[in-house]
DNA sequence: ACATACTTTGACCGCTCAGTCATGGTTTGT
DNA sequence: ACAAACCATGACTGAGCGGTCAAAGTATGT
């Protein structure tokens, strides 16, 4: 799982020129480079308060030519994501696969492993594009407004994967009954917040210790071998 | 455990007017109108994006009214947040004090209730206050810097106080010997992400329950009696 | 009663910002 | 070879912003 390119937002209408050529190169290598400088700030000081100018003075390009390959600074937020996104969307896509063809054998092993799968594909993922998830964890509580839609979005995506894989956990009898959404809440937050302070490099770890902890926490605070002694609230 | 006023950031030098009096109230209704203002505005955009202007109008007061009474964006929200990391101070103060009680007596249930405690006093206090909660969850996460700075020092007292108290549950027995850093951090984020769901009002059941599968999920989860079963990394 | 600090207002000021675009150089397709 | 699209540049423009402050009204302390 190599990491990929981001792309830009804008492209030339009817000369790009050849794939390979001068004028593709050219605009991969400043895409890159501002895709780069853009995300260096946004994480040192946060989307909104980065501007367009700056970007644009730390990739070593003319303000102008920002607006050559992005539309605005949700564009180039959008560009920046989008890999990420597209990983993610195909690492529940497989762990659905795996979860459907689990279930048909009522193979409740394999449904306990599909889950870790995806706990290994998103550890992956997040090494491979640490920056980005950073990025994307420092912003997606922030509100949907701006250039941090994009970011929203991407939130909206796991939610919804994390509600949906909690419910066939839950059907699967990997998971008591509790509340299913408040459970997908649960774990969404502390791994969320466990990859940031890892990916933080805060002598923290690594991943996998991390996602570790994680599993242990769901598989046996929320599985039903849990054992009989219940705190009351 | 009622809710605490939020106080300006700035005061007359020398003749401030009587308590009670109708320069002090004013200033009150004042501060407060402002705070209001604000607090709904940064919760639909983001501190950063709100100016001065929009609060002020907002407020129902001209623009120039607001230096009187806040330096600055900054001054106005660390205003806003210090009833709140006021209270939690002294929330994890008295756990703090009622884990010591506990060690001394080598009372193990005592020790677990007082984490409970914390729990529902927490609670308490954000259901007191909703508001500057989402607020305080919203932006935890961003850069450290300009309005934004008085969260995250909010945030850094929450994690200095959960790795404490973690360390405690785990010398005193209550959790495995699992890295404590981790641990910390897993339910920081959990109980976080559960509080933004259940005060952004999504029908998602209200802050006790929330609090139950917590507890739950930690103490079945990472308790010294979790099951022999163990997934591998 | 009076002097003075406090309070309110909103126009003003200088600065920053997003986006534009004229100019000139480069690459591509015919 | 040539026309035309592409690309880079940075000055320019108008809008928005934080903060100031003169002018006028109000509350307080002596």
């Amino acid at each position: 799982m190599s990491s990929r390119r981001v792309l830009p937002g804008k492209s030339p209408t009817s000369r790009p020129g050849p794939e390979g050529g001068r004028r593709d190169a050219n605009r991969r290598a400043r895409t890159d480079d501002l895709a780069r400088a853009a995300l260096s700030l946004f994480l040192e000081r946060g989307i909104e308060a980065v501007s367009i100018d700056e970007i644009a003075s730390a990739a070593g390009v003319a303000k102008g030519s920002f607006y050559t390959y992005f539309h605005d600074k949700a564009d180039l937020v959008q560009a920046l994501l989008e890999p990420v996104a597209s990983s993610l969307r195909g690492a529940f896509s497989r762990c659905a696969e795996r979860l459907e063809a689990a279930n048909a054998r009522n193979d409740r092993d394999a449904l306990a492993m599909s889950y870790l799968a995806l706990a290994v594909d998103i550890r992956d993922l997040f090494e491979a594009e640490p920056l980005v998830a950073r990025l994307y964890l420092q912003e997606c509580r922030g509100p949907a407004n701006g250039a941090r839609a994009p970011v929203a979005s991407v939130a909206e995506l796991i939610r919804g994967a994390a509600l949906r894989l909690t419910e066939v956990a839950r059907a699967g009898g990997l998971l008591r009954d509790l509340d299913t959404r408040v459970t997908a809440a649960a774990m969404v937050g502390a791994s969320e917040h466990l990859c940031m302070r890892v990916l933080s490099g805060e002598d923290f770890g690594d991943l996998s210790n991390a996602m570790t902890v994680l599993v242990t926490l769901v598989m046996e605070g929320l599985g039903p071998r849990a054992s009989t002694r219940e705190v009351g609230a």
